[in-house]
DNA sequence: TGTACATCAGTGAACGCGCGTTCACTGATGTAC
DNA sequence: TGTACATCAGTGAACGCGCGTTCACTGATGTAC
């Protein structure tokens, strides 16, 4: 944090720490390289002895934030490990955590219109947080009997599309979609009400 | 469209389709005033005659958005109207469909970053397209055992998380992100579930 | 039918702004001897 | 331990750009008489 005269010590994180509260707060349309170099007490050609411009800026603040996503998946999976079903629930909780813990990162993963396979880098980090909650949704998927069992690939989609709805339409502070339910409520009960149409949950729980 | 001279004869309704246009390609970034007012053969400052600005052009095209979206989820809701389950449904299926054959107004009113109550003409627009999912909901709520009926506006929410989650993460032709399956089929599929989880549908269907 | 006039939709020049990016440079750091 | 030197992270000035917005204006349109 204090200055170390010239040579700043550790710009590079320093940058994208500065982006990421920049698109916190302003939203991806907002963040601008030039600020964030200010904020990290820098001209904005000095940005250029780390990255190669604005995009590539933000590639790095959404590389951080799967890997930060990956690695919550994975605690949650493991920690609930035995049970298939309270692993998948978890990773499920996860998401929805995540999003509110670090909505700078999830912004540039998801909103800031950068593609996920910009970078090799980049790809394979998405590619990993993917793979923890497939892998969920497949283990869980071994205990509907073969015929009437949906593709786990299908399953995970389904659960990602209503966690990541959930999060854009009622997760956000956005002024006047006031939402009738605590976000972390309404994913609760829809995933609930969706592994009972499953068959994994009995009816009266 | 042909040019009619000095006077442009509808002016106001040319800059909104041209910033749909724009908005569709370019994202909301992307929109930019001058751009729009280009594509309708006239100068930057003429916008001004029809408009407070930019942020006021973008919601007019929201607003309209959101008309002829209560207007197509209206009308499945009638077509289907003596069955509540297939009205839902039918609602459900307008929803991706409206996304997919109007993405300009889709993103000016769910993208944008405009507040939905930002003027009353929006604000009542929007609140008449959320009603009317509300009400297939509640509809539909009534034939399942009071006890163990959920809220009907937490039923509604949880099909539009899991509608605008699908368009948002597997119906938009973001490179990377390919989808497993078309977004119609999983969007289906995952409210038939969920309908399943309510009891609402036989679990052999 | 013709003329005078009010209206107002659009012009075009100008503004200040902050952006992303480039460039030759400078000065702090660390290493070789 | 001290000195010469290579390295390279950061400077700061400059660029061209397109943006949103303002302003006094102009010229087409339509209406009153």
């Amino acid at each position: 944090m204090s200055k170390r005269g010239y040579h700043h010590g550790n710009l590079r994180q320093a940058l994208v720490e500065a982006a990421l509260r920049l698109i916190e707060m302003k939203g991806p349309t907002g963040f601008t390289l030039s600020e964030a170099a200010k904020q990290a007490g820098v001209t904005p050609a000095a940005v250029y002895r780390h990255f190669e411009g604005r995009e590539d800026l933000i590639a790095e603040a959404a590389r951080q934030g799967f890997l930060m996503f990956a690695d919550l998946m994975q605690h949650a999976y493991d920690k609930y490990q035995p049970s298939p079903l309270a692993a998948f629930e978890a990773t499920g909780r996860a998401y929805l955590a995540f999003a509110r813990k670090h909505p700078g990162h999830y912004i540039a993963m998801f909103e800031s219109g950068i593609a996920s396979n910009r970078t090799p880098e980049l790809a394979e980090a998405a590619h990993r947080a993917r793979n923890i909650l497939e892998r969920a949704a497949d283990d869980l998927s071994q205990q509907i009997p073969a015929d009437k069992r949906p593709p786990a690939s299908m399953f995970s989609a389904h659960i990602l599309a209503m966690s990541h709805g959930v999060v854009e339409l009622y997760a956000r502070n956005t002024p006047g979609a006031t939402s009738p339910f605590p976000p972390e409520d309404l994913l609760e009960t829809g995933i609930g009400i969706y592994l009972r149409g499953l068959g994994l949950i009995e009816p009266d729980s």
